[in-house]
DNA sequence: TGAAAGCACAGGCATATCCTTGAGATGGCG
DNA sequence: CGCCATCTCAAGGATATGCCTGTGCTTTCA
């Protein structure tokens, strides 16, 4: 069988024209060399050498390999360093989950964080919602995400809260925002929602389910739709009132709600960030870095913890 | 140390998304293909796939450095496939030792019969002389060459004669063609001969000296040229007679002394052509073709022995 | 919730690799 | 002609490699 190692040998005799050279600059004895040279013609069927008792003579047939071997130990080399840059994150694919709205928050400012850091690299932020982020980390697809909190949270998963962000109540009725939102009173309130498709699952959904259990009430969706875009869009409208977290309520409100508003709940309830992956992974640098730079940016719009 | 088993394991690994698929084609147990790609991940310091339970899922660095590895392998595959080539003859580079006046008879009807036959190769003819034919031969430069003998002759050579070629008097005066040209007459002409730098050496005077020893008698040349074809052309003008193979003297008169002619010498004497290479060398499938056709080419001019 | 699939790990065996040493052959060189 | 350099070959041993079997854990799926 062909070995990076016979050609090497190969190369290194074709070089010196000696065997003993060659075992010497490759740090063998000349008998190695020689068996690997011999391996070599074996597993090829040809000569490339011709013995003349001092020193060896490169048949023409070593003259015509000679590129090929190199070429093949160029590219393993290739291989290699390849390798390597990937390692110092030089170059090669930064992938990292990122839920709906905190991509919303931070995901162009990651990327460029990022690409000013490392600006080699590729960078692939996956993941629409927060649930299928959690499903491709548990599948391996992905190795880290930043999820919204509380949401799915399946077993072998390391969740790591690094901000939180107030869920507020937002409407384009001023006398709806006259006093801070209580819980009874939401549950009145006619509502429009994003996240339709994953509204088990939604963080704020639940947030709102675990303030309404053991009243006995429950939430009211007037309208569901799947993006929080045309959620704010609807409510600005005054097709109905919406519950969203205050960082996204301050990015979208101005832009497709002007006349609208928000308040607090009563009691006031948290979104939380958090880190993610699976537990017990010894993550890679590049998955370090971007919880690194993903954290950072969080922190700047909502609250540390 | 990085291997193609390696990348090998790594491709099938990647390709099927299972270390058992792939040991399945590769025909090996499930753990040595895991252990390749575990070695695989140590060389490089980069973590290639995910293990997740059931299966495993390529990183992002395995995607990366995939084009690499199979480069790497199209690469030693290519270098196989070369050494097969060769070894066919359908290419590579065939280098094969004629001295002068052989070269003259055969040598353009000897590259083009072995073009013929194999069109994709490189032909090398080396030689001006057969006697740096011969140190080529002995110092493992060449592999077989068509000599003239008698010449110089070392040990640990095998010498097979092939064809015989009658060495003959020449000369523009057609008074010194009357006769068979007699050794004593010989010894008394003015001659123009070639080979100055090889006068030691060169068949044709080997002959003459062998012929002349023992009668007291030594060679006269009046000039001294290298080449055969000057030698034949003053000749052809008059400035003297010469001594050369009978089928150079075919080939040669015509073109170059067209009012000249030859006679035989007394006793006639021969210049033989041989096949020679290293003692107990182990012919290549090409250098035996060679020595096939130079054979036949060389048969067709002189007569075989 | 049990069965099946898939991987890691451990133990063990066979072979390959690479080393050393020493002897023998061959060719170059003084 | 003898010495030196260099290769081959052989023997022997230490170590690494490659591979297998068996086992246990995790995940998936019915």
């Amino acid at each position: 069988m062909l070995s990076l190692h016979q050609l090497r040998c190969f190369l290194a005799t074709y070089e010196h024209g000696s065997l003993t050279a060659a075992a010497e600059e490759l740090g063998y004895a000349q008998p190695s060399v020689s068996e690997q040279i011999r391996g070599l013609e074996q597993t090829l069927g040809v000569q490339l050498f011709r013995r003349v008792g001092r020193g060896v003579i490169p048949t023409t047939v070593a003259d015509t390999l000679r590129p090929h071997a190199e070429q093949t130990l160029a590219a393993a080399e290739d291989t290699r360093l390849a390798a390597q840059q990937v390692r110092r994150i030089e170059t090669g694919t930064i992938r990292f989950g990122m839920f709906g709205v905190a991509r919303l928050y931070a995901g162009a400012d990651l990327v460029a964080d990022v690409l000013e850091r490392h600006p080699g690299v590729r960078v692939e932020l996956i993941g629409q919602n927060s649930s299928e982020v959690h499903e491709d980390l548990r599948r391996g697809r992905l190795e880290a995400a930043m999820i919204a909190m509380p949401g799915v949270t399946s077993e072998g998963m390391e969740v790591r809260p690094v901000a939180r962000d107030e869920v507020v109540y937002a409407s384009a009725d001023p006398t709806h925002l006259e006093r801070p939102m209580t819980v009874r009173r939401l549950a009145e309130a006619s509502l429009v929602m994003p996240e339709t498709t994953w509204r088990t699952d939604d963080s704020v959904r639940t947030l709102l389910r675990q303030a309404l259990q053991g009243t006995g009430l429950s939430l009211q969706t007037r309208i569901e739709v799947e993006d929080p875009e045309i959620a704010v869009e609807l409510m600005g409208r005054g097709y109905g009132d919406t519950v969203l977290p205050k960082g996204a309520a301050e990015v979208l409100l101005p832009r497709l709600a002007p006349h609208a508003g928000f308040v607090s709940l009563r009691p006031r309830l948290y979104d939380y960030f958090a880190v993610v992956h699976r537990a017990g992974a010894r993550l890679s640098p590049a998955a370090e870095l971007m919880i690194e730079l993903a954290t950072a940016r969080i922190q700047r719009i909502a609250e540390p913890v």
